[in-house]
DNA sequence: TGCCCGATTAACT
DNA sequence: GTTAATCGGGCAA
């Protein structure tokens, strides 16, 4: 039996909300895969975008729980976070990584490549691979072209320290699939 | 207004 | 390991 996640599984703290997304399908307009990385951003957080506030590109982060929050990265780049907690409290969990399973060709086609391991192995590559940009800021996650459902089976998730920031790098605040061969990089290995 | 820098990626050496 | 591509946000002046 398949679960679809409603706006209430998102109105929990990011660092619940982060784990628990790992190992669940993430699809868009029919393509996508299995989440096996994310890193959760809470509004107290220096490295998070709502740190300092409001402001018009992250406005959506400030609104309610189980929206999507699209922004440029890089001026090049386009990173999907899942926007958490109560109304206001302004903390979102950025999807880094998927295990393509639906859709191949579609994303094939628009990451230009064929190798699965690369389609959706980093924040920008899975916007490229599902076609997202700037244009879905501000969807619901329970609504199509969004489809969001939980994981089925238990699984095994280990955190480490966020990629990519300069600020709090040392929060263990990065969530992945333990071994999967489709994660941006490998977790360090506990032994 | 101007300057610096970033939740990145790919193509280099 | 290093670096260019490329642009909006944040902050100083």
């Amino acid at each position: 039996m398949v679960k679809t996640l409603t706006k209430a599984f998102f109105r929990r703290s990011v660092h619940e909300v982060a784990p628990d997304l790992i190992g669940a399908m993430l699809l868009f307009k029919g393509a996508g895969g299995r989440i096996v990385e994310v890193e959760a951003y809470h509004h107290t957080d220096p490295a998070a975008h709502s740190f300092r506030g409001p402001t018009t590109r992250n406005a959506v982060m400030f609104g309610p729980a189980g929206y999507a929050y699209v922004y440029r990265s890089y001026g090049i780049h386009w990173c999907l976070n899942f926007v958490c907690e109560p109304k206001g409290s302004a903390s979102a969990v950025l999807i880094r990584a998927l295990e393509p399973t639906t859709g191949l060709p579609a994303m094939r086609r628009r990451r230009g490549l064929a190798d699965p391991r690369l389609l959706c192995a980093g924040p920008g590559r899975v916007c490229q691979a599902l076609g997202i940009t700037a244009a879905h800021n501000g969807l619901a996650l329970d609504e199509l072209p969004f489809r969001l459902l939980a994981r089925t089976v238990e699984t095994a998730v280990v955190a480490g320290p966020r990629i990519g920031i300069t600020k709090a790098a040392e929060k263990p605040w990065r969530y992945g699939l333990k071994d999967s061969a489709f994660l941006s990089k490998p977790f360090r290995s506990r032994g």
